[in-house]
DNA sequence: CGCTGTAGCGCG
DNA sequence: AAAGCGCGCTACAGCG
């Protein structure tokens, strides 16, 4: 049985079979409904395989953790106390077939509720919910549900990628593939260097402690082997060894086995998580989608005939801090440029880099070295950002929550971080149960502090991919439907194949890239306007046309 | 042997 | 300098 589930309320019910159920979707698509999903991850993906795709959804599941703990609901006890819909993200659509014996579909992840009467019930508690909040939160759970369908569709697109140049890439830096169980021929020859230089012809350099051992007898007392801590030794084996990681890491990460399991038909397809980080910020599930190396970027190519529209937003986290904090003074260090620059021309800073640590020692709260050295000038530069982000992490130290523009919240605190805070104030407490409280206090502090910033960039970013989708299907709707030359048959229509945070990569007909790139133009102004209005504050973005996302 | 924790490194 | 936010993934170590 399926629901419909108008945006007044009313009811469509239709009894039907799984097979029936993409056809009568299709058919009530025309009106477009706001469809009530009670998880989009775990219900679109058939659709989509089925071909039809929806213009508007209310995600249940996302919703639901959005509002249960949001500061701008008044009364959400009766949401908070409906605990089935309290479901971790990342239900990863089952695909793989069933390997092992006693696999039970009762010991997978747990899944929302999904039976009509209990979808019916929680959608009435959000609505009566949101018609009585804030608008702000009504547009929030309308862009998540809106990221759902987007994270959905990205996959089913993918990202067009060129196997034959990421092979290429492999075997001219790694050496040809290597039989099972075997290493690259040029990791193995950077190897051997390695121990011939320390002087150890048997260690292993991919355990940590050992190799650890082996430096020290080589002379290079460094307390750990990480890269930037070798940067720093003089010694003929760091370079091959500092080579050797990196050929390691690109050979255990992103080299056959991944393009095995992750590119089909030259279409990288990963799992996106929305909402799956507390930020609200976007996850992924396998394949990496948010750590491809950007040396990587040369595989991703676009169809012949197509065109790819790469484009990020130019420093959207403290854009984003100066307009939710209305600062008009960072507002004009940023608008129309560089706002790093903008820092420097004020004499704010005397470099571009400085602005940059001390921007990003404001965000993240830095204390120390270079970035303590220089968030008192911003603080005094912009009084009001700063103001805005010092209070976050104040309010996080006391314990408190605090609140992105839309209405996130952040976390309660946990009972263990209680536990740390009052034995602190115990009359008979250790020094060091004083000195764990102080600490554990400042680093919530530095999380509440940063989760107001990243958080809203997070809404922005929502916003703006949802704009950007809406502007491509009317482009699509204009161009009529044709088939791609490489084959598949999906609609010749533009559409968005990667998001990275603030950054997207559109793919699309040449003949409408132009277009395409327009459209994501406008988007960027229209998210800008839905959250912050008139505030006078651009968002530019770094766009380019190519066929090709390396340099 | 499978599980969990950690180091290290990739991304914003 | 890995200082200071948020992640995922891999391989190894260490546990029972």
């Amino acid at each position: 049985m399926a629901t419909l589930i108008g945006a007044n309320g009313e009811e469509h019910t239709a009894h039907l079979s799984a097979n029936d159920w993409p056809a009568w979707v299709r058919e009530h698509e025309h009106a477009t409904p706001r469809w009530v999903f009670n998880d989009t991850a775990l219900v679109y993906p058939a659709l989509l395989n089925a071909g039809v795709r929806v213009a508007r959804a209310h995600d249940l599941r996302l919703c639901h953790a959005i509002l249960r703990d949001s500061a701008l609901v008044a009364a959400g006890d009766e949401l908070r106390r409906a605990v089935a819909w309290d479901v971790s993200p990342a239900p990863e659509p089952p695909e793989r077939p069933v390997e092992a014996l006693f696999d039970f579909a009762s010991t997978g992840p747990r899944q929302v509720p999904g039976d009509p009467q209990e979808i019916r019930a929680e959608f009435d508690r959000q609505r009566a919910i949101l018609n009585a909040a804030d608008g702000r939160l009504r547009l929030l759970t309308v862009a998540e549900s809106t990221g759902a369908l987007i994270a959905a569709e990205m996959r089913s697109a993918g990202l067009p990628w060129d196997v034959a140049a990421h092979e290429k890439m492999l075997t001219d830096t790694l050496g040809e593939r290597p039989a099972a169980g075997g290493a690259p021929s040029i990791m193995l020859q950077r190897a051997e260097e390695v121990r011939q230089l320390l002087g150890d012809m048997t260690v292993s350099l991919d355990s940590q402690p050992k190799l650890l051992r082996a430096l020290h007898r080589a002379g290079i007392l460094v307390e750990s082997t990480s890269k930037w801590e070798l940067e720093e030794q003089k010694h003929p084996a760091i370079e091959p060894l500092l080579e050797y990681k990196k050929l390691s890491r690109l050979y255990s990460a992103n080299a056959w086995a991944w393009l095995d399991e992750w590119v089909q038909g030259g279409r990288f397809r990963p799992v996106y998580v929305p909402g799956g980080v507390v930020t609200g910020r976007w996850a992924s599930s396998g394949g990496g989608a948010l750590q491809i190396p950007r040396a990587l970027r040369t595989a991703v190519r676009a169809a012949p005939g197509w065109r790819l529209i790469i484009a990020d937003v130019a420093q959207l986290e403290p854009r984003v801090l100066a307009a939710m904090s209305g600062d008009l003074a960072m507002a004009d260090a940023a608008r129309g440029h560089d706002l790093y620059s903008g820092l420097v021309d004020r004499g704010i800073v005397a470099t571009r880099q400085e602005a940059k640590i001390a921007v990003l020692g404001a965000m993240y709260g830095s204390t120390t070295g270079e970035a303590g050295r220089l968030v008192p000038r911003l603080r005094r530069a912009f009084p009001l950002a700063m103001a805005k982000v010092d209070h976050a992490a104040q309010t996080g130290e006391d314990g408190g929550t605090v609140t992105t523009l839309l209405g996130r919240s952040s976390p309660q605190v946990s009972a263990d971080w209680m536990t740390v805070q009052r034995a602190a104030t115990d009359v008979d407490a250790d020094p060091g149960a004083e000195q764990r409280a102080r600490r554990s206090a400042r680093d919530r502090g530095r999380f509440t502090r940063n989760f107001i910033v990243q958080g809203t960039a997070a809404e922005w970013a929502l916003a703006w991919l949802a704009e950007i989708r809406r502007g491509l299907v009317a482009l699509g709707e204009t161009s009529g439907p044709a088939t791609e030359p490489s084959g598949a048959t999906f609609a010749r229509v533009p559409h968005l194949a990667f998001f990275l945070h603030d950054e997207v990569i559109l793919h699309v007909p040449e003949d409408l890239a132009e277009a395409s790139a327009q459209v994501v133009r406008d988007a960027a102004d229209r998210a800008a306007a839905l959250l912050f209005g008139t505030f006078p504050l651009d968002f530019p973005l770094d766009l380019k046309i190519a066929e090709n996302a390396g340099k």
